[in-house]
DNA sequence: CTGAAAGCGCTTACAG
DNA sequence: CTGAAAGCGCTTACAG
C-alpha cells in the first residue's frame, strides 16, 4: 500500500505520535479519538512496518534458525516446533537451509547477524566446526544462541543435546542380552552426533568383549541396503545391525529380506531416531529415540529465558530411549 | 555489536556516505580510501543492519513461504527449493506454519505484510478460501504472490497447479485396464486439492459405468488402515484401492496384508504425491507423482519474473503421472 | 490527553 | 572522488 501513520494521522486529524500510540495500545488516550483512529486504521488496512518499528526499537522480533538440511524430517520437527512455538510470542522464524560446507554454514550467521534476529537456533550437530563458532563470536556476540544437540564454549550459547553415546552403548547391551554376538554398525555421515553414537558402540562392544564391526554407506535407504549386502557377504555370521539413522534401517531392512533371511530371526534390526519411518516401515523398526520433542521443548524455554536475560546460560542433556518393534 | 557506519566512519577518518558505499560496492571511490575502509569494516566485524537498509531501500530482501503444516515432507521440499533458489538471489526465507483455520491462515497474511515481504508463496490448496484472499487483496494488493497448488482471480496473485483431476482419472483408468472393477478412494482432509483428486476418480469411474466407492478417514497411518479394515469387512470383494496421500496407502497396505490379502494379486493399492514413503514401504508403493518439483520450479520462475515485473501474471499446470511399483 | 522533535541505521541525490 | 543533508516509517521522551 505505502500508508504511513502520517496518512493515518493526516485523516483522523491527530499527530502521528497519536496514531502510534493507539496502534500500540497505550493507555491514556481519551477514548473518542482512539476509536476514531482505529475506526481509520481498520478501514484503510493500515499495518506497521516492523523493519521501522525495529529500527528505532532495537529489536527485530524475527529469530533465526539455521538448519543443514531442512528436508530432513528429523531436523524440520525440531524448527517446526521453535517456530509455533515462537509464533506465539510474537516472533517470525527465518528458517534458512544451512548447506553442507563450513563456510556455508557460517555465512548464513552472517546473513541472519544482518538481519538482527533476536535469537539464533542451530539445529544438528553438524554446526559443530569452528567456522560457526567464530562466526557466532565475531557477529553475534551478545545474541542468545541456543544449539540443539551441539555444544560451543561461548558465553552467549545454550544447549540442549541427546546424550548419544548412552543410547547406542543401550542398544547393544539390549541386543547382547537377546543372546545375539556379531552386532555390526553402519553410519552414513561423519557429524559429531554420529562419532558419539559410534563412541557408544565401541564402548560396549569392548566391554562385553565382542569384535567390532563397524561400516560405512552411502546416506540414502539405497546406500545403506548396498553397504548391508556387502556386509552379510563377508560376514554372513552377523545376527544384528544398528543404523545411525533409521532410514538407513528401512532401506536395508526390505534388502535382507529380499535376500532371504528372516527379520528378527537371522538378525535383528535398530534405527536410530525413532522418526515415522520407523512407525510405518514393514517390519516396524525398533529405534533409539534421541527425544526430539524433549530436545526442542528444552531449546524454546532457554531461549526464551535468555531473550529476557542476556547473561543466561544453561546446558541440557537428554537421555535416549530403546523403543522396540519388530525387528528386535 | 552496535556499530554503525557513523563508528567506521570516524575510525577510518571518511563520512558515512562514503563508508556506505564502499559496502555497496560503488564505483568511482579513491582505491586508497576504499581498502582503508574496506579493512576497517572487516577487523571490526561490521555487518549492516538489512532492516535499515530496507527502509530507505523500500525492499526487505525477504520472501513470505507460508505452508499449512511444515512437517508435511511433501509441503515442506517445495518450501526447500523456494527457500534454495531465492537464497541464492539474496532474499531471506520467512517459513510460516500457517495453521488449520482460515482466520489463523489469513492472519499469517498480515503478518508477512507487516514484515513488508517482496514477495508471497501460499504452498498447499489449503489457502484457497475466501478470507486468505480478502487478506491478500486487502494488505498486499501489489505484492507478486504466487500459489503452489491453487488460484485466486487476483491480479497480483500466478498459480502453479498440479492437474490432480486427471492423475486420479489416469489412476482409476489403469487399473481398470489390469482388469480391476471394484474401485474404492480412500480421503482424509476435505481440501481443494483433495476434491479434485475425488472429481477425476467419479469421472472415470462413471465413464466405466462402475460403482463409486468413496470413504473418508482419518488423517494417519492408522485411521487410513481402520477405514480400510472397514471397508473390506463390508465390501469383500474390493479389488483395489485408491488413497489421497501415501502415507496412508502405506498404512492402509501393512493393514491388508495382515488381515491375509495379498498385495496386488488380491488388492492393488495406489497412493498420492509420490512420496519418499512410497520407495521405502515394503511392499513398495504405486503412487500418482504430482510433480512437486516441476510446480516448485515453476513458482520460483514465475516469482522471479513477478518481483523484476510487477504486473507479470502466468497460470501454468502440471499433469501428473502414474508411477508403477509393486503394489499394481 | 496530545503534539513537535529527535533519533533508530542506513542510502542517495545534490553540491563541490 | 567525497561530504552534508534529507528522508525511509516508526517510537518515545519532553513539553504543554
Amino acid at each position: 500500500m505505502g500508508l504511513t501513520i502520517y496518512d493515518i494521522a493526516k485523516q483522523a486529524g491527530v499527530s502521528a505520535s497519536t496514531v502510534s500510540r493507539v496502534i500500540n495500545r497505550h493507555s491514556g488516550i481519551k477514548k473518542s479519538t482512539r476509536e476514531k483512529v482505529e475506526k481509520i486504521l481498520a478501514e484503510s488496512n493500515f499495518s506497521v512496518s516492523e523493519a521501522a518499528r525495529g529500527l528505532v526499537n532495537q529489536t527485530s522480533r524475527m529469530i533465526g534458525i539455521l538448519v543443514s538440511d531442512i528436508r530432513n524430517q528429523h531436523h524440520i520437527e525440531g524448527a517446526y516446533m521453535m517456530e509455533q512455538h515462537f509464533m506465539k510470542k510474537g516472533y517470525c522464524s527465518i528458517i534458512l537451509n544451512a548447506g553442507d560446507s563450513d563456510e556455508s554454514k557460517a555465512g548464513y550467521v552472517r546473513i541472519l547477524a544482518s538481519r538482527r534476529v533476536d535469537a539464533l537456533v542451530l539445529v544438528g550437530s553438524a554446526f559443530q566446526c569452528e567456522a560457526v563458532r567464530q562466526a557466532i563470536e565475531d557477529y553475534m556476540p551478545d545474541t542468545p544462541v541456543v544449539f540443539q544437540n551441539g555444544v560451543f564454549s561461548l558465553k552467549n550459547v545454550s544447549s540442549a543435546v541427546a546424550d548419544e553415546v548412552s543410547g547406542t552403548y543401550e542398544a547393544v547391551k539390549y541386543l547382547y542380552n537377546q543372546g545375539r554376538r556379531q552386532i555390526a554398525y553402519i553410519n552414513n555421515n561423519d557429524t559429531p552426533s554420529n562419532r558419539k553414537k559410534i563412541d557408544g558402540y565401541d564402548k560396549a562392544m569392548e566391554e562385553l568383549g565382542l569384535v567390532r564391526s563397524f561400516h560405512v554407506c552411502e546416506d540414502s535407504a539405497e546406500g545403506s541396503a548396498d553397504a548391508t549386502a556387502r556386509l552379510l557377504d563377508q560376514k554372513p555370521e552377523t545376527d544384528a545391525i544398528i543404523y545411525s539413522v533409521d532410514i538407513l534401517a528401512v532401506g536395508a531392512s526390505r534388502r535382507i529380506l529380499d535376500m532371504g533371511k528372516r527379520i528378527p530371526q537371522d538378525i535383528a534390526i535398530i534405527g536410530t531416531d525413532n522418526s515415522p519411518f520407523a512407525v510405518l516401515s514393514n517390519p516396524r523398526l525398533s529405534s533409539i529415540d534421541t527425544r526430539l520433542q524433549e530436545l526442542s521443548t528444552a531449546c524454546s524455554q532457554i531461549l526464551e529465558k535468555a531473550i529476557e536475560n542476556p547473561s543466561y546460560h544453561e546446558e541440557v542433556e537428554v537421555t535416549p530411549v530403546l523403543v522396540l518393534r519388530e525387528t528386535t
